[in-house]
DNA sequence: ATAAAGTATAGAGTACACTCTATAGTCAAG
DNA sequence: CTTGACTATAGAGTGTACTCTATACTTTAT
């Protein structure tokens, strides 16, 4: 599979493929006889995981960290459980400072002040 | 009130503070003789609603749209009731969001695939 | 065979929200 | 009256995550 390809399955764009494998975050892929890319379905499921975690605000950086455990033997090592377990707690405290923030809007426009 | 002074009540920098006034956010303070800015109780104000806006992940952008409602001479004015249950909205929209995150991120350490 | 589409590279540019630098004027304390 | 803290300005730099540009080679379609 090549560049265009991928990039449709993933949903992202060439630039983007680019620029995580740059930054060593998705895998490189082999290389044809004309120096072009050629990807697996590893990295589909990489730029997959990539995605899940970055739609629940992990940086790439701390994705990149996770990505190795991901692909390790056993799928729920203690360090990737750990970081999804740091993450369910930053939204729970992203969470509770939204209700505060309601309340003070509330306040806002009910006025005793 | 001059600039460390505000900056230390509102928790921010010197030099954000004239960002903020720069992209407009932040209305302009008077200045003294020495053209140093004289702030006031205002700009407390208008630093806690940016604070809190920005705390549930708004753009400055979308802050400085409701800002001039906040400031305007009738406290309950329309304009700033309809500012405030849109930010409600975005609120509700955004919680809505991390829920879902949440959801996705206590699939992955209870792995049933 | 030629043009269009796809791929390669390094490096520059974008957007957001600051943060820092350099230079210079002002004010309070010793 | 000098030193140090505070303020002023414009503009450069930072970090994150892309996104685009310029140039060049390869493949595909007509």
């Amino acid at each position: 599979m090549r560049a265009k390809e991928l990039a449709k399955a993933a949903g992202v764009s060439k630039d983007t493929l680019r620029y995580y494998e740059n930054i060593g975050l998705l895998s490189k892929p082999m290389r044809g006889e004309n120096d072009y890319r050629i990807y697996s379905s590893q990295h589909i499921n990489e730029l997959k995981f990539i995605k899940y975690a970055k739609s629940v605000g992990f940086e790439l950086s701390k994705i990149k960290l996770a990505i190795p455990h991901i692909q390790s033997p056993q799928p729920n090592c203690p360090l990737l459980q750990q970081a999804v377990k740091e993450q369910l707690s930053a939204i729970d405290a992203k969470i509770d400072e939204l209700q505060e923030a309601k309340t003070t809007l509330q306040k806002w426009i009910t006025p005793h002040d």
